[in-house]
RNA sequence: GGGAGCUUAGCUCAGUUGGGAGAGCAUCUGCCUUACAAGCAGGGGGUCAUAGGUUCGAGCCCUAUAGUUCCCACCA
């Protein structure tokens, strides 16, 4: 399409599908492998395979697209490489979910049954994320695109499950988990989310053995008691000191448990008794381990009591604890019921309450595992950016415990461990062993690996690790990992040890961490709140590139970001201007004029421009070198709307208007040199818009997206000064036209006394845009103060002089009022220059730029003063 | 209990080694000026949470306080 034939609103719908695919095509995405150059590698963070795109990935993936297209455009050879996770426990939710719905379970298609059904929803819902990564523009190289249960990755999974074994570092054993009885799986630690909630402290009398005293304990968790195997209280607690050693009938059942003491109990909380249950409870684990008391565990795989609850056994955990309350209130046994807040632990997927549960898990042992983890961020091998998030990485790195890596789910890696059923004896192997020494059959463990045990891995696992290919020492390690904070200890953490560990190469060398994308109050986007904002919908209506614009402008990395309309529909306002101006300049764009242009010939607005130009370029690599990707679209967005359309554009109307000879081409030139070096700064982050206008405007058929990134060519300081100084007169006087209340439409003339060679020779060929800017009529140009129309409105800068003919419209009060207001200001200036060179600590210790920088100030006032003085002296 | 962030214009937020406070939106005034009314020109609006300190100089560095958000720990 061409785009002097479009309408002056840009419509992203109509170009963006196309120009990815081209893209695509083309095989713009994929990277070469150059040895003479260092690689600059990311790999995507896989969202899970059945998931839709939201705010979160857009933007994460928007971060990443914007470091890789700057990349490559900068000549480094650049490789994205996507994927998605198999996401265990989420999608094996989904598929059970669909089974209820046609009133089947996995139980009854069994294990098979069940993974063919995943894998037939996988490869159904599988493309729609990728699909929605493309829609927004995502260079990734979809060649390389991996799947965490495809062959490549897990063939890394087994690998390096079977070299931890080896090495000691994973074990099997009984242990308390979190044991989630809805998803009726273990999960591990950092996946249980703590939420408070308001609950009753009940206090139970426990009766002493033979005896008429009693003592009583205060639980949140009566049910439990069928589990106690002691009452525990503090040794120094002298309260309790003359039952120590007697035993205690537990209630509601015939059984007699101890009184022990231990440090852990507080005196101060409940009644400085405490019920012991190490089966169910983390810390009464530990106690019980101390003291060596019996684990009895009263709960069934779905947190139903089991046998040993007598009466109650077949209750649900809360059904019974209801019953329990009751039951021992009828006998007298309940003291106290008081309401009491705590935090009870949630599951992050299903978010009902999890329960400690003893049962056999797979373990790595994270000990060793986690000190070359916290040496490579310490020596600076690895960086977080913002480096904030270090803290958090170590506080979780070095408090962490054993890793419980198995699940209790069919949809992820089956953990390769065999088993004899006759002797026990335990095999891991990537294949299946034959038959045992002692001639038993083995079978496969049931369990599947957590998900992130995979993803652990992703940085290598993807790049075809263990196998060192050419590729994988090309690209492998990655450069840097972009990521929300809240991912730091689920992920990231565990890369980085998978990495040093197995591979002996830190990951990736920077890990970028931005922040979460809220609602326009603040509040997290959920699905139980209903008030996410839906990515694509977003693009539907005012583009993709308005979208990635709105989520990256004015954001600071680590922070979070709320997701506010007005902000897109600004975002949208900016495409469409950057539009318009585009086709400003291709209504002028002659292919046969714009090369070989005598730079020599240049006017000197096209050579401010310029200037600015070379100073964005540097600003914004220097930003994006510094991952300040915020701070650098902010300064495109000012030099592309203020800079390029609202002021060179007008400048160089009269000269494109009236066809000037010459000095048309030059325009024409730099018109078509500026936009198509802004559009590559552009580039990284609005893709799509900048691809198109690019394409309009340029000779060759090559994509802005494989184009260079710009560089300093031509240097023009020296009339940029004096263009500055022009920009500053045109906009006092269309201030003091606006004052005046004078409008653009009525033309004014002026008289102008400018002195210096240089500035009078630019100023005179600028005659005609000051005057279409500025509303003026005729410029007359004279020598000195006195020359000057008694009844002008006078505006003084250091080398030019305005004289405004508002005789009409501005009394002599007001002209008077005008240049006092000046001189206030002139006056305050050279008050707080003085202050400051007459202050003896300033001069000797304030640097020496400084210090000239003031006194130059101090003259140039002073010359401005006697200037405004002799103009208030001549209207009197 | 431990840790981190935030507090800057009416709203949402930038502000990179300390050297004259910024943007978008909103608001007010005037403009349909041949790229753009999704626009142009101009304006108003801030003791940079509070109190100390360091410094010639602090939104920025240090200390304390308040409010707020989040992470970790989990006292039954």
């Amino acid at each position: 399409m061409k785009i002097e034939e479009m309408s002056s609103k840009f419509d992203a719908k109509q170009i963006e599908d196309k120009i990815y695919k081209a893209w695509e095509e083309n095989g713009y995405f994929k990277c070469k492998i150059d040895k003479s150059k260092e690689p600059f590698v990311i790999v995507m963070p896989p969202p899970n395979v059945t998931g839709k795109l939201h705010m979160g990935h857009a933007l994460d993936n928007t971060v990443q697209d914007i470091f890789i297209r700057y990349n490559r455009m900068k000549g480094v050879p650049s490789l994205w490489i996507p994927g998605t996770d198999h996401a265990s426990i989420a999608t094996e939710i989904k598929v059970v979910e669909k089974l209820k719905k046609e009133g089947k379970t996995k139980e009854q298609i069994g294990r098979e049954g069940f993974l063919k059904e995943t894998w037939d929803w996988k490869n159904k819902y599988g493309s729609e994320i990728t699909n929605q990564l493309r829609k927004l523009g995502c260079s990734c190289d979809w060649e390389k695109e991996r799947f965490t249960m495809d062959d490549m990755c897990s063939e890394a999974v087994k690998e390096v499950f079977i070299r931890l074994y080896e090495k000691g570092l994973i074990y099997r054993g009984e242990r308390l988990i979190n044991w989630c009885p809805t998803c009726k799986t273990s999960i591990s630690e950092n996946e249980v989310e703590y939420e408070e909630k308001s609950d009753f402290l009940w206090h139970i009398k426990y009766m002493v053995q033979d005896s008429h005293e009693y003592l009583v304990v205060a639980t949140t968790r009566p049910e439990t008691l069928f589990g106690d195997s002691a009452v525990a209280v503090n040794p120094n607690d002298e309260r309790y000191s003359h039952l120590m050693g007697k035993k205690l009938c537990l209630p509601l059942t015939d059984r007699i448990i101890p009184i022990i003491a231990d440090e852990y109990v507080e005196t101060e909380f409940g009644t400085g008794a405490v019920k012991i249950t190490p089966a169910h409870d983390p810390n009464d684990f530990v106690v019980g381990a101390r003291h060596n008391l019996e684990i009895i565990n009263i709960f069934d795989k779905e947190a139903r009591l089991n046998e040993l609850a007598g009466e109650y056994a077949g209750q649900d955990r809360f059904e019974a604890r209801k019953n329990v309350v009751e039951d021992l209130e009828k006998q007298g046994l309940l003291i106290k019921t008081e309401s009491h807040v705590h935090n009870v632990g949630n599951c992050y997927r299903c978010h009902k309450i999890i329960e400690p549960y003893i049962s056999m898990q797979w373990f790595v042992k994270m000990e060793t595992l986690a000190k070359p983890a916290i040496d490579a961020v310490k020596n600076d091998e690895i960086r977080f950016i913002p480096k904030r998030f270090e803290k958090t990485y170590f506080n979780w790195m070095e408090n962490t415990q054993d890793w419980c890596i198995s699940r209790q789910l069919w949809w992820g890696h089956r953990i390769p461990a065999y088993y004899c059923t006759k002797c026990g004896n335990v095999v891991v192997s990537k294949t299946e062993p034959t038959v045992c020494e002692c001639g038993g059959e083995f079978i496969q463990d049931d369990d599947t690996l957590d998900t992130w045990f995979s993803s652990a891995l992703w940085p290598f696992s993807t790049l075809s690790w263990p196998n060192e290919t050419e590729e994988y020492n090309y690209f492998y390690p990655t450069t840097t990992l972009v990521t929300a904070y809240d991912i730091i200890t689920f992920w990231v953490s565990k890369m980085i040890f998978s990495g040093l560990e197995y591979t002996g190469k830190a990951p990736f060398k920077n890990v970028f961490i931005h922040g979460i994308v809220r609602d326009a109050q603040g509040r997290k986007m959920s699905k139980s709140l209903g008030n996410g904002i839906d990515p694509l919908e977003v693009i539907d209506n005012y583009g993709t590139d308005a979208l990635r614009y709105s989520l990256i402008q004015n954001i600071s990395p680590g922070n979070d970001i709320r997701y506010i309309p007005e902000k897109v529909e600004a975002a949208r306002n900016f495409t469409n201007k950057l539009w318009n101006s585009a086709r400003f300049v291709k209504m002028y764009l002659d292919n046969s004029l714009v090369d070989n242009v005598d730079k020599q010939r240049l006017c000197a607005e096209d050579k401010w421009i310029i200037n600015k130009l070379n100073l964005l370029i540097k600003e914004v690599s220097d930003n994006i070198d510094n991952f300040e990707i915020g701070v650098a679209i902010q300064k495109i967005y000012d030099f592309v709307w203020f800079d390029f359309c609202d002021l060179y554009i007008e400048m160089v109307k009269p000269r494109l208007y009236e066809n000037e000879k010459g000095s048309f081409e030059t325009a024409v030139w730099t018109l078509n040199y500026v936009l198509c070096n802004s559009l590559k700064l552009l580039h990284p982050y609005m893709p799509f818009i900048t691809e198109e206008v690019y394409a309009n405007l340029s000779h060759n058929d090559d994509s802005i997206m494989i184009s260079s990134w710009p560089k300093v060519e031509y240097s023009f300081e020296q009339e940029s000064v004096v263009i500055e100084k022009i920009v500053e007169v045109i906009r006092q006087i269309r201030n003091a036209r606006a004052n005046a209340e004078v409008a653009i439409s009525k033309k004014i003339d002026i008289q102008a006394n400018v002195q210096d060679s240089l500035y009078k020779t630019i100023f005179t060929k600028s005659e005609k845009f000051i005057k279409k800017m500025a509303g003026v009529e005729n410029i007359q140009y004279i020598e000195n103060q006195e020359s000057a129309n008694k009844d002008s409105l006078a505006i003084h800068f250091e080398d030019i002089d305005i004289y405004l003919d508002f005789s009409s419209v501005v009394n002599k009060e007001e002209k008077i009022a005008k240049l006092n207001e000046e001189k206030e200001k002139v006056l305050s200036e050279l008050k707080r220059a003085e202050g400051m060179l007459n202050n003896e600590s300033f001069v000797s210790k304030a640097p020496e730029k400084l210090i000239e920088q003031e006194k130059q100030k101090i003259a140039k006032y002073t010359e401005l003063l006697k200037k405004i003085e002799t103009s208030l002296e001549e209207i009197k």
